[in-house]
DNA sequence: TTGAAAGCGCTAACAA
DNA sequence: TTGTTAGCGCTTTCAA
């Protein structure tokens, strides 16, 4: 005869001589049952070693306790730090965290949400790839009843009734640009990602709109596309040089875009700060080691992480109330050892 | 009347007039069903937007095709590597990953654990807390059925009886020491965190064996404790500065430590490397962008994450053959501008 | 090849 | 305060 593994409410209550139902409401702490009867239930739980099978408890109370997240990538600062406050927030909240990594892929993206939805989470919250263009499966998330929140990564054009919490890209831009002419450059041009994906488009925005506040030159060839990773800033600097007017100083868009640039500068000789000026959208544990060290907006990860879990949080316990948010956490500019300008 | 949120089997099997069981087998391609039946199946079952229950699923066959995972931290380039490891692999297996953050927080990993257990996860990899000393909530796990693989940092002493996945952290210090015993220095200090979690003790061993070898002092100041962040060595590097006699060679335990040694070194006015020069365990993206880029052991961490995974999977697959498997990821010694010997 | 019956472990509604 | 009844949605026998 085979034993069964896991003790389970039965054999609680036969060992105190109650109902099954007596357990489970004791267990939870449920005000029904009597303080005697529930300390005799936790005791004999305790010592039979029982472990709740939430698998079997989220089936019968159809709610799971259990909040899903996508994310485009873990092993760079601004995600680890973002998915460590979501973390966070939701153990706060007793809420477990499924997270998902699409790896910048949006078929993946689409299997694990798929996925989310078969673990029937409370609800998604997601930061898109690259790469997503198909809009429906988010139309079917909804479908299906389950909330979503985007965080710092939405799909563009913005969806019509979901929530979003994000960063104030526009704003971080529009820092950095006064910045640069405040430290006396007019020469300024931006290595940008996609501009499909929002955080492309709204930085681009408040690049291109405090250009034209202060009568800069937005010129295309100082406007270059691409990813948001290492190689692109290198690919990206280097195409910059190739044109003979080359920029006094250069906003990248990601920090790994900056890396990139660092990286390709050396190569090419050139001197930072003093040939090529820099500042980048996007703080890291280890940018103040950088040589020089680099400044940056900050886009507060950690804001972002709390604020997405406690607008999901409120989208969930009041499902009719509040049919759509939106959160704009502010960007931070932090000046180091770039982007203040040569001693002339 | 309440509609019901999600479609289920009975839906299917409603409308192509077959049973709830056929339209289960049929979706999960069992050989039993006829393709005409199954195409139909399929056909509707698409139709209808149906997304199976997980939750159904795993308590009716019981099993979960979920991996439990425990680590410490997140961000922090290590972690954040073997994380995506462990995702990818257990990905390509048609597991899910469950992630859970201790925070280097003995309670937070136990009540973790627990939650996993609950979950009915497959199996639980777990890289423990630098507070971990209970070991019984391990020996629980197993009892309940859960197979455990420890990976990278485990509890000490060894637990008999449990598998893990480790990174040759001796073998790893002693070509530090070697290569700094090459480049010329004999007074060799060590900032090293906790020798009670295994990583500590293991790089504490190889380093204080090389010296040996090469009939170097192993001066107890030279050899400094603390924890495995920036903070510690910060205060370690200040700390071993103080007593008068400083060491021209300093081996950091891990990168963040390193990253301390650089903040306190500039503080204190010393050059690296010619003033005291460093070599660190760990790598990360960053690494070659100090100033001067770091040389470093790197622990493999993508190697380390597919290892535990494949380690885990063959002990489920084969639950009574396979008691006990240990496996060593080799090191390797990755040589930049530090560590590499002063011009003389 | 198909389906009826039984059950996974738990909870909500309603009675007692 | 406690227990009975009836599922949650699925899978696994085993019989038709």
């Amino acid at each position: 005869m085979k034993r069964r593994a896991h003790i389970t409410l039965d054999d609680i209550a036969k060992k105190v001589k109650v109902s099954r139902v007596t357990v489970s409401k004791a267990l939870r702490g449920h005000p029904d049952i009597s303080e005697k009867t529930s300390k005799l239930v936790r005791k004999v739980a305790n010592d039979l070693g029982y472990s709740p099978n939430f698998i079997a408890r989220n089936l019968s109370a159809r709610r799971s306790n259990m909040l899903g997240v996508v994310v485009p990538k873990i092993a760079h600062f601004f995600f680890s730090s973002l998915i460590e406050a979501i973390y966070n927030a939701a153990f706060e909240k007793n809420y477990e965290t499924i997270l998902t990594v699409s790896q910048e892929n949006a078929e993946r993206e689409k299997k694990h949400i798929q996925t989310l939805v078969s673990m029937r989470v409370d609800g998604i919250i997601i930061s898109v790839s690259q790469e997503t263009e198909d809009i429906e499966i988010f139309k079917w998330i909804r479908k299906m009843g389950i909330p979503v929140v985007f965080v710092d990564r939405m799909p563009y054009p913005t969806l019509e009734g979901f929530s979003s919490v994000q960063v104030d890209d526009k704003g971080g831009a529009s820092q950095v640009v006064e910045q640069a002419v405040k430290a006396g450059y007019r020469k300024i041009a931006m290595i940008g990602g996609n501009p499909r994906v929002n955080i492309g488009k709204n930085r681009q925005a408040g690049f291109e709109e405090s250009l034209k506040r202060h009568q800069l030159p937005v010129k295309p060839e100082w406007m270059v596309h691409g990813g948001f990773g290492k190689e692109d800033g290198y690919r990206g600097f280097k195409q910059l040089c190739e044109n003979g007017d080359r920029p006094e100083f250069v906003f990248a868009i990601t920090y790994p875009v900056a890396l990139g640039i660092y990286e390709a500068a050396k190569e090419l000789g050139l001197r930072i700060p003093e040939d090529i000026d820099i500042i980048c959208c996007g703080e890291s544990d280890m940018i103040s080691f950088l040589h020089p060290s680099l400044s940056c907006v900050s886009q507060n990860p950690q804001e972002l992480g709390s604020s997405a879990v406690r607008t999901m949080l409120e989208i969930i316990e009041h499902p009719d109330e509040i049919p759509e948010r939106h959160v704009v956490v502010p960007t931070q500019l932090i000046l180091r050892e770039t982007g203040i300008g040569r001693k002339r």
